[in-house]
DNA sequence: CTGTATTGATAGTATTACTTTCAACTATAG
DNA sequence: CTATAGTTGAAAGTAATACTATCAATACAG
């Protein structure tokens, strides 16, 4: 777990867990395993029981930490936006041009996190694949407006209002600020999605990454 | 179930079902009372057993029809796609300007159907409402390849297709009409779960049907 | 050394997601 | 009119899921 947790300071709503799992290393196994299970087999095939027996623990410790798989999906998608805001800061720090900010940010969601070169950890690869494959069950639910009420996806929605005022730093009369950044964000993630499973959807051409040229160009056409 | 398929003939592949509902009154009873279930109490809670209990026959019956409720979700939704297609052709029939067919186009598949006036039935409303809450997870699992492959996604992808073609006639230049339909084909759904559980993903005015805006705007300007 | 918190071990319950078998009924083809 | 094929219902059973409860062992902190 050291390597997805060690170095930043994600902060996850206590609304989510019973104990926080980065509290203890039983926790932090729990974190680890479930992303590498829930990459592996998918959120459905995922359980409790096959997670205790992967990291030699019990279901009954488990339910310490989280009350059902559903919160643990939760916790694992608000703990990703919480760091895409971390990186958004650092990636726009000191940039003077808002259109400059503007397009590192549309950058950052957009890009195919997988292919970078940089040291990116094998835990945050899969995380990334999970958010892109899992996390839209974590809201399409009949749970979500109690969840929402517990503060669920706050750090989603911090990380769509801090895009969408850069949105308006560029165009302060731009009215769909919100809409334009969240339909970005999940696009994104669903055309990464469609060009593995249903390349039909989407569209791909060889040497450019036209996942991401797609969205910059829709964001500095629609805003302009 | 007769407001539901009496009047149209859409076609679903005959791979995602075990005997055909269509053609019987016990799979038109599947049919009709699992859109009021799931739309009642989410398709995680929805279970055959229960749907079984509401129609009065029994879970055996049922699974001679669909494999599992997965199953049947991709059932409702490729019907759903076929139904779009449908409104998609009659609606665009006799129009002359590819502008104004793209307009119908975008307008027809990011309207708000509970809203409309004329004689939307009641169990289209409910399955549209469905398929805005539940149709992701039907392509969102490990054995998506597989049931692709079995054509499970084929009205999907033919809508987008067809659509895609009439932003080419507008624009034959446009490197990603897939991409651009599909990006607003399920944006717009999102947009409107959030405008009802998540409002501070999107933006709101009053007067207006902002979402049907925000795309078309987004559309005619990105493609130009 | 004592109290508190954490984990593991074990067991148990209700529900889900099916499968199997067989009997009853229904439509229709000869 | 009857034999037959197809459809449904009834009942029972299985393995897995999604938990909950209890208690003992251990660790650790004051």
């Amino acid at each position: 777990m050291h390597d997805l947790l060690s170095n930043m300071n994600v902060q996850v709503s206590n609304h989510i867990y019973l104990k926080d799992p980065e509290s203890s290393e039983l926790g932090r196994k729990i974190l680890e395993m479930s992303i590498s299970m829930i990459d592996d087999i998918g959120f459905e095939e995922f359980t409790f029981r096959k997670l205790a027996k992967e990291i030699n623990s019990t279901e009954a410790s488990i339910y310490r930490y989280f009350e059902n798989k559903h919160k643990l999906l939760l916790y694992l998608s608000s703990w990703y936006w919480g760091w895409m805001e971390y990186r958004l800061a650092y990636c726009i720090a000191n940039i003077q041009s808002a259109e400059e900010r503007l397009e590192k940010a549309i950058h950052l969601i957009t890009e195919n996190y997988q292919s970078n070169e940089d040291q990116s950890s094998s835990s945050k690869i899969k995380l990334t694949r999970i958010v892109i494959s899992e996390s839209s069950k974590s809201y399409l639910t009949k749970e979500v407006d109690q969840e929402n009420k517990a503060g669920a996806f706050a750090a989603y929605k911090k990380l769509v209002g801090k895009i969408a005022n850069i949105v308006l730093e560029v165009n302060p009369c731009f009215k769909y600020p919100h809409m334009l950044i969240s339909t970005i964000i999940e696009g994104a993630h669903l055309q990464r999605y469609f060009s593995q499973h249903l390349p039909r959807l989407t569209d791909s051409y060889k040497g450019e990454d036209s996942i991401m040229n797609f969205y910059k160009k829709l964001v500095f056409s629609s805003i302009k």
